[in-house]
DNA sequence: CGAGTCGGACGTTCAAATAG
DNA sequence: TATTTGAACGTCCGACTCGA
């Protein structure tokens, strides 16, 4: 039986307007990725049901794997992403063979992979040809429609998803970090699994940004007049850019899209794409209380966190 | 070339933990 | 009570594809 992993065309696009999401990405908390199904694996065959006949997939989803590790205990950010990344790995095992996969990866990775080393598995070629890939996805109906049934998930279901093998080494992060400009490369590097091919090193031009009018979308600009506040060198890194600023609440539309919003209703991404009419704000999740946490390091006279002003470069 | 997709780097929030 | 910590959560960059 040949599988199917990871996002691209084949399994991103419709599920993810319906909700339902292929893989995961590697991290936990992510709006998509804890809201949507955290399937680490996707049978091709569920796929092709869900984009044609939409009907038998219900039975099939009782077949969906159920058995995923428990959400690692993670005591910080990059605990919390080593730690993922390594159940990644274990779960994956779990559940491909990877010789006989054919299809692995999400937008970026996983196009590039299927293009250089699987041109002959492309589903293009390979698998359902026309049906799935030349399907014009944004006229099918959405999956929503397509399963009548309300379906209980189970709750093995609901833990960690999978990402792409890949670890995050960078500084790190919260409180005053700026935006590490891209290409940079300095303080973060991808290691991946063996697996995996990472595309090639390309482009560092910028697309056309064009939204440039309000300053929300102008806010990424180094503009080095405007806050002294940027200019705080975070502790023991080089040289980071601007802090890179969010909106509070991005529309409903711009969330699903991953895409820039702005403050005003609706927003000028939705105005751009006749799409005013649904420009909402998303709703965020209420916070639990009473959860317990680990202690904190202490403060004061704890080692290790201090600012090394002597290691900060003096242009 | 425009639009859709999505992994994951980066930013924000806010209750728990700690200091005073 | 005030301040700090840090895990959970949110945003959106940028790499990528497809179709016109
Ligand atoms: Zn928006
Ligand atoms: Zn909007």
């Amino acid at each position: 039986m040949n599988h199917c992993i990871g996002g691209g065309y084949l399994g991103g696009s419709t599920e993810h307007t319906a909700g339902l999401q292929t893989t995961g990405g590697s991290l936990y908390g992510r709006t998509r990725h804890t809201t949507l199904l955290p399937a680490p694996l996707r049978p091709r065959e569920l796929v092709r049901h869900w984009r044609t006949e939409g009907e038998e997939q219900l039975s099939l989803l009782n077949e969906y794997p159920t058995k995923i590790p428990p959400r690692p205990q993670a005591t910080t950010r990059r605990d919390e992403d080593e730690a993922q990344v390594e159940e990644s790995a274990a779960g994956m095992e779990e559940f491909v063979n990877w010789g006989e996969l054919d299809f692995f990866g999400g937008a970026s990775s996983g196009d590039a992979y299927r293009r250089g080393e699987l041109g002959a598995a492309n589903i293009r070629s390979g698998d359902e040809p026309g049906e799935v890939t030349n399907a014009p996805y944004p006229r099918l109906p959405p999956i929503s429609q397509l399963i009548t049934a309300n379906i209980d998930w189970p709750q093995e279901v609901a833990g960690p998803t999978f990402g792409y093998g890949q670890v995050y080494h960078g500084q790190g992060r919260g409180h005053g970090y700026a935006h590490t400009p891209p290409h940079a490369g300095s303080s973060s590097t991808i290691s991946s699994m063996p697996f995996l091919m990472i595309p090639p090193e390309s482009s560092d031009e910028s697309p056309t940004g064009s939204l440039a009018d309000r300053s929300d979308y102008q806010s990424n600009s180094p503009s080095p007049s405007t806050s002294a506040i940027l200019s705080i060198t975070p502790p023991s890194s080089g040289s980071r850019g601007p802090k890179r600023r969010q909106v509070k609440n991005a529309c409903t539309n711009c969330q699903r899209a991953c895409k820039k919003c702005d403050s005003a209703r609706p927003c000028l991404r939705c105005v751009r794409y006749g799409t005013a009419e649904t420009c909402m704000d998303s709703e965020r999740k209420q916070r639990p209380r009473g959860v317990k946490r680990g202690p904190y390091k202490k403060r004061g006279g704890g080692e290790g966190s201090k600012l090394s002003v002597e290691h900060v470069t003096n242009f």
